[in-house]
DNA sequence: CCATTCTGGATAGTGACACTTTCTACTATC
DNA sequence: GATAGTAGAAAGTGTCACTATCCAGAATGG
């Protein structure tokens, strides 16, 4: 396959594949002259992952190159994938929690038994999030979490099961970013159109 | 309060608020001369609503302006600003759905009594979502929507109730928004520290 | 054989975005 | 009366994700 038929099977413009391969998002395909090479499936696998990662996840570039590295990566296991997709899922520097905020979300995740992820990203910025709710005077919020986090360890729950079903068949490492990634998206699809149910039900339509 | 004020109470610099003035973010303050001008709390709190639903909600300038346009709308229903804030959050064009991933969403519609939704952007971007995964070949994944869903159904309760709690207090259309922008972060951050609690107790530590 | 199309690789340019900088002509304050 | 601050306008900046242009050489169709 050479770079044009990868571009019409996958739908990415050719110098957009070009720059994807100098920003080593897809490996360089095996060199067939001194300017030709050639392209097999996994580099069309590859590329539909890179667009799945920025279409649907948001990733920026080079937290996809982040991602990429992590799969590429021999050495690496499957609990610390989820770190390193979750991190490049982040938002870059969440707003500093002042001491009030801290302190919520210290005594939330001691609630769960999370006391020691204190320090992961995801809570940093759940500590932003809550600081954040508090200067704009909604001090309550941080009781929301309670049931937020009930919810969500239902859902990490599924989000497991699917990796672990589909381990045999395909790369465990890629699905766990693609179910991490999509289910992000899905997710956040999902709450709305709950939302908009309970809406029209409880305050009426338009 | 001059600008300089509002500068330091806020965080935001000077030349930012004033972009923000140009922009329609922010009211103008009351003119007291030719080049003065004083601002008050409602400026404060409008730019605290402004930074945070920037750098939380991750709202492009432009969508924090169509947001505004409709709190500041007199004649507003609850049930649409919730339609206007969940489109200023959606992502700009979902990848398109091909129809076998429309099919399922229409499915998965169907089974909640969600039909009436199936020209909700969130629905299209749900769609886009379902076709991602089948390009990747996780033909599996619309499955885990029912899951999912029902997580959200609850979810979407708990934002309900909140919103509706604060109804007396404050603004409902603003607690409206920053209950469902600041939502999304807490949730998108709690499923992560939930996987990562998941994930620990089936797969190991580290 | 030869005109046209395509190739990998390098360099430079583009458009959107969210600010920043700089400017001018004033005004407030010490 | 020197210094700092102000509104408002215009132009500039840095980042990002491409996109365009070149080039020498290779593939392909007639």
């Amino acid at each position: 396959m050479r770079i044009s038929e990868l571009s019409r099977s996958s739908g990415v413009p050719v110098p957009t594949i070009k720059y994807y391969l100098r920003e080593g998002l897809l490996p360089s395909g095996e060199r067939t002259g001194r300017n030709q090479a050639a392209y097999g499936g996994e580099h069309l696998r590859r590329l539909k992952l890179v667009r799945a990662l920025v279409d649907v996840g948001g990733l920026s570039i080079a937290a996809v190159g982040d991602v990429i590295d992590v799969l590429e990566a021999s050495d690496v296991v499957t609990h610390q994938v989820l770190g390193v997709v979750q991190r490049s899922m982040g938002s870059d520097d969440p707003p500093e929690a002042d001491r009030a905020a801290q302190d919520e979300v210290r005594d939330f995740l001691a609630r769960r038994g999370w006391e020691t992820m204190a320090d992961d990203p995801a809570a940093r910025s759940l500590a932003g999030v809550v600081a954040t709710a508090r200067k704009l005077g909604h001090h309550r919020f941080a009781a929301q979490l309670d049931a937020y986090a009930e919810a969500s360890v239902g859902i990490a729950r599924q989000d497991l099961d699917y990796v672990l079903l589909h381990s045999e068949v395909d790369d465990v490492l890629e699905s766990m970013v693609i179910a991490t990634v999509l289910g992000d998206a899905a997710l956040v699809a999902l709450r709305k159109l709950a939302q908009r149910d309970a809406s029209a039900r409880l305050l009426g339509e338009e």
